[in-house]
RNA sequence: GCCGACUUAGCUCAAUUGGCAGAGCAGCUGAUUUGUAAUCAGCAGGUUGUAGGUUCGAUUCCUAUAGUCGGCACCA
């Protein structure tokens, strides 16, 4: 897919495209006033003030076809430099622009590009003419708060793509579509893996056979791989009392976002837990501690429930209960970046294992200007804010810095993954946190005899199953490697009747080692039978009749290929056995 | 939560300006007994998300509400 802002020439002309589509709104609605019109990953949007007026979708149409004719007049683009007291007065009735010049540094030049009868403030760098800028489409639109402020005016904004030809926009509209076909509620529906239903309630997924079976192996395998590096597993209570996220902070800082607490009476209430590190740091302070059994790697696939805003919620994405692959990593300060490092590795390994590639390491730091947001003082946040930085630096991975992506009470690296239609979702996290050992009273003792305070690494490899699990249909669209797949193979007789019997002998031979197989002895053709395997997109379909039965082998056809491979049963259960020991790989 | 849109059979979708709600697939029944992507015939399937309203008459127009989708805000 492409990042129309990372691609110089494709970021300049759809910045232009933007322009051009302010010029055509302008002529639709003469009252707009327009704030900004950046290029991000996906094209161009622009904000914009109609007044009373909104954008409905069929606007979209009428805002295409004036920026048309716009672009085959192809009027040139002409850039000024102007004075600030020339640009306030050039845009004095309009409070969108005079917000911009104000924010201006003092010493940067003003610039303004002029096509037509339309000029915009704007630093660029623009194309030559807005005939460059006539191969485009308007994507879609919504409303978005000014300045990214709920308490702020709803802005209009539109989004689109521009490309240099009609062939690549062609190309590009098809690839936007394709990706539609592998968004993981579809997949999710159409492979029957969870459903959703209005009675049970929005944002909690119903997992069936074969999801859940999915899911069971993906939490079997991150239990495994964190067995393998030194964790230890618990199980806490999906409830719990509201003095614990009193304890915590998190009830001054979420309340509004869990479910109302259950009240008991007068000081006692509960609430469905929103996250489980609490119940964590109870576990640890419940024995004493030396810095020799440091680190302490608690793990827990947790059931959490967050009451996520209506509008958050999308798919398995963004639930309102969900199981979080979570673990409370208790070190001494000399062990923090290690220990950070050594999580860096299993997320790396574990991406390995599920072919993963295309990720992006996240610095997430606090927002300097809202300090009220973070819990501790400047000194610790700029310990560990730096503390991971070298982690990443050390480990030789890219990475970007966010500031404003902390949580409140410690620095983040995030992994960030872009799924298949197009949202860019936290994958696996690693945070720093003095503030719960310190809530809780946590303490080791150290060589000297001393007390002293833990630090807490919070990670999460998988993040969320149920997200990893949608991250995975997406990646694969549903085609799951053979130790994923719920159904890994299908036993096809030519004939029921003749060769079921063989059939069942096949099938037990291969459960006695735990495959995942079932037969399909209905009363329709073999072809018929083979080809809905192939639409259900079982990894192997195996089909037996009198020669099979006969030499007691097997003909093996994979999924998405023609190929049929006649095989020994026994070679047969070595090489699935084989495949499903090499995961992804 | 905010802006916009959508909701018709299990699934994917039809239904001129308001005038008898249809099709394919899936399902069920029967025939067929199958060698690698759809055997044939028949049957059944709906309070058009829900609740009101306008109208002689509403899938269609209006109001409310729920859910979903695209963004925005939020994301411990």
């Amino acid at each position: 897919m492409i990042n129309f802002k990372e691609d110089e020439k494709l970021s300049v002309l759809n910045h232009s495209c933007a322009h051009l589509m302010a010029q055509a709104v302008k002529h639709l609605y003469p009252q707009a006033r327009f704030w900004v019109g950046p290029v991000v990953d996906e094209g161009f949007y622009y904000d914009m003030d109609l007044g009373d007026d909104v954008i409905h979708d069929e606007d979209l149409e009428k805002i295409e076809k004036e920026m048309k004719k716009i672009a085959k007049d192809g009027k040139k683009i002409v850039r000024h430099e102007i004075s600030r007291a020339e640009a306030e007065e050039m845009f004095k009735d309009d409070p969108y622009k005079l917000d911009l010049i104000a924010n201006m540094p003092e010493d940067e030049a003003i610039t303004i590009y002029t096509q037509g009868d339309y000029t915009d403030l704007c630093r660029g760098p623009h194309v030559d003419s807005v005939k460059d800028c006539r191969f485009f489409k308007l994507l879609k639109h919504s409303g978005a708060y000014w300045k990214g402020d709920k308490n702020n005016k709803v802005l209009q904004r539109v989004y689109g793509v521009c490309l240099p030809t009609q062939e690549e926009l062609d190309a590009h509209l098809a690839d936007l579509e394709d990706a539609k076909a592998r968004d993981h509620r579809k997949i999710g529906k159409d492979m029957q893996m969870f459903m959703f239903s209005d009675l049970v309630g929005s944002g909690l997924p119903i997992w069936l056979p074969n999801g859940f079976t999915m899911r069971r192996i993906l939490a079997d395998y991150m239990m495994d791989r964190e067995l393998n590096s030194g964790y230890i597993h618990v199980k806490t209570p999906v409830v719990a009392n509201v003095r614990l996220y009193k304890t915590s902070g998190h009830w001054a800082h979420y309340r509004d976002d869990m479910f109302p607490a259950m009240d008991m009476d007068e000081d006692e209430a509960y609430v469905l837990r929103p996250m489980n590190c609490p119940e964590h740091m109870v576990i640890y302070k419940s024995q004493l501690h030396s810095y020799r059994d440091l680190p302490i790697r608690i793990a827990e696939i947790a059931d959490d429930f967050r009451y996520e805003a209506s509008g958050a919620l999308t798919g398995m994405e963004r639930l309102r209960g969900f199981a979080q692959n979570d673990s409370h990593i208790f070190v001494t300060p000399e062990q923090l970046k290690a220990e950070c490092q050594r999580v860096l590795d299993l997320i790396i390994s574990v991406y390995n294992d599920f072919n993963i590639k295309d990720y992006r390491f996240r610095l997430s730091l606090r927002d300097i200007n809202n300090k009220e947001k973070y819990f501790g003082n400047d000194e610790l946040w700029e310990m560990s804010e730096s503390a991971l930085r070298e982690v990443l630096q050390e480990r030789h991975v890219d990475f970007y810095e966010a500031p404003g992506e902390a949580a409140f009470y410690g620095p983040k690296i995030d992994v960030q993954i872009r799924s298949a239609v197009g949202h860019d979702v936290t994958m696996s996290t690693v945070q720093v946190d003095y503030q719960l050992p310190r809530r809780f009273e946590l303490t080791y003792i150290d060589e000297n005899g001393e007390k002293q305070t833990p630090i807490v690494v919070h990670r999460a490899i998988l993040g969320s199953l149920d997200r990893f699990f949608a991250l995975l249909l997406e990646e694969t669209k549903g085609i799951l490697p053979l130790w994923l797949a719920p159904t890994q193979i299908v036993v096809i007789p030519v004939s029921p009747d003749a060769h079921r019997e063989y059939a069942d002998k096949v099938i037990a031979e291969l459960k006695k080692h735990k495959i995942r197989v079932r037969m399909d002895d209905r009363n329709e053709k073999l072809g018929y039978r083979v080809r809905e395997a192939q639409t259900q997109k079982i990894p192997v379909e195996v089909v037996v009749g009198d020669g099979e039965a006969n030499e007691n082998s097997v003909t093996v056809r994979r999924y998405g290929s023609k190929e049929e491979t006649k095989m020994s049963l026994d070679d047969f259960v070595k090489a699935m056995l084989d495949e499903i020991d090499r995961k992804g790989k």
